[in-house]
DNA sequence: CCCCTGTGCTTACGTCGTAAACACCACGCT
DNA sequence: AGCGTGGTGTTTACGACGTAAGCACAGGGG
């Protein structure tokens, strides 16, 4: 593949080539320096354009105009690049965490508004999610795409101040991490399909039509099955489960549930 | 990392005997010649026993007494022998295909059938499943984990036989697969993490004691959390998902449904 | 007998993640 | 002013990876 990464003007042979955007760039372009913050948003940038087997540490350095090597003055790996990223995905959703921890509305509410907003980070970056879903989270309990202790603590708290007893919390987390996870991971690889690295553009339609040949049913319904219901899929879904969790509330209330 | 996969010298007591080509082998002692089929079966237990990321090239060579390269020859690469492994997992339930097409009990049974067998694979090969979830499917419409036309074929047939209007079926479809891959995936990646190849056994547990300070709902809950429920728990999300099932269905009579 | 075809082995290339040493800049101290 | 000093980016280097190409050797039909 054409590999045009390295952008400088140059011709072989040119002894400083590299240091020029530091040290004698134009007037004005002086490069601040890279933190953290930076490489992570342009990993995280990155992956939205290319995709996630794109990264590369090397690709990486480029991206940011600088050599590969330098990202490990601000990340410990890639390993650790990758859980930055997440984590700046994860963390977008508490831009105003008013919104998601404000219980004033009811805890139904407030799995509504917390669905929606991980829906949209997950629609936002699509290439992400999948990481998102199979790092290891920070304890074995915690799930994804609901992966950080704080969102964890926000859950519980909304549910069990609203009436929902300690183990009826816990299904409640149980059964909404796993609606999300299912459908948001089903709806962002429908999606994402051509931010692959590698585009087949064709023969994929022909073998299709081809093996489509013998089911039948397949075939007859290709159409529907083509059809993007995602949106309307999850809001039927997550008011189904919202219901069952109202049932579950309203059978949980036997003992001492201290609060 | 302590691996020993690389054992040049003859490898005592493996699973095969080796002959055929190799130039100081023993006399007598012939190596049946390698097939797709021992390449790919070689490659699931290879990854049910040391995890995906540890699958390379040479190592499965080593796995099976040979060179690395030799996979070449019954393999297009790496990307191919992941597509053949998730497809011998996937046909690992068609071991009787009757079990899941004869509708004579009804498509609730079917669906209940099918469901725990999807996760009866999907236990025995933990460190697979996230792979049959993530790579992508024949057709953009073919939705994990029911990655295979001959699934999906069988799935709407068995609903349309039954009641259910095309777009009825296509929509038990979507919510299926969807309530399939989001629990099995949370559930195999709870039970995974001892095969992660990075073992970190400590710090972990004081990290978590610490930073569970500041979230004081999830250390009260933290034993609940800890428990596995996800049995009992897939029962229960299966059954509610049917008896919605039948509200679909029952809501899918109206018009010209052409059957 | 030889040659053909299929199978596994050897060598080689380019890329990857990353350790280690180096070069350079902006500073605070004396 | 000079001079360490520490932080940042660069260079070099190593081992492992996926895989292309060619070699070596077996068994089976002229």
């Amino acid at each position: 593949m054409a590999d045009d990464a390295d952008a400088p003007p140059a011709v072989p042979g040119e002894r400083q080539p590299h240091t020029r955007a530091l040290r004698a760039s134009p007037p004005g372009t002086a490069r601040t320096p890279l933190d953290r913050r930076r490489v992570l948003a342009a990993g995280l940038e990155f992956i939205d354009q290319h995709g996630l087997e794109a990264l590369t540490m090397r690709r990486m350095g480029a991206h940011l105009g600088v050599e590969g090597m330098a990202l490990y003055r601000h990340v410990t790996g890639r390993e650790d690049l990758l859980d930055g990223v997440v984590d700046l995905v994860v963390d977008e959703l508490y831009g105003d965490p008013e919104v998601y921890l404000a219980p004033q509305h009811g805890w139904e509410d407030y799995l509504q508004r917390l669905a929606h907003g991980v829906r949209r980070i997950a629609l936002a970056h699509p290439a992400v999610f999948p990481l998102i879903a199979s790092r290891p989270p920070a304890a074995p309990w915690v799930r994804p795409p609901l992966r950080s202790l704080r969102w964890l603590e926000s859950f519980l708290d909304a549910l069990t101040s609203h009436g929902f007893s300690d183990g009826a919390a816990v299904a409640a987390y149980r059964a909404y991490t796993s609606f999300l996870l299912g459908h948001l991971l089903l709806e962002v690889s429908q999606r994402g399909v051509p931010i692959s690295p590698l585009d087949d553009p064709e023969g994929a339609p022909e073998a299709g039509e081809r093996s489509l040949a013998a089911y039948p049913l397949v075939r007859r319904l290709a159409p529907l099955l083509s059809e993007d219901e995602s949106a309307t899929e999850f809001e039927d879904s997550l008011e189904n489960l919202l219901e069952r969790l109202q049932r579950v509330r309203r059978e949980s209330r036997p003992p001492g549930a201290t609060l």
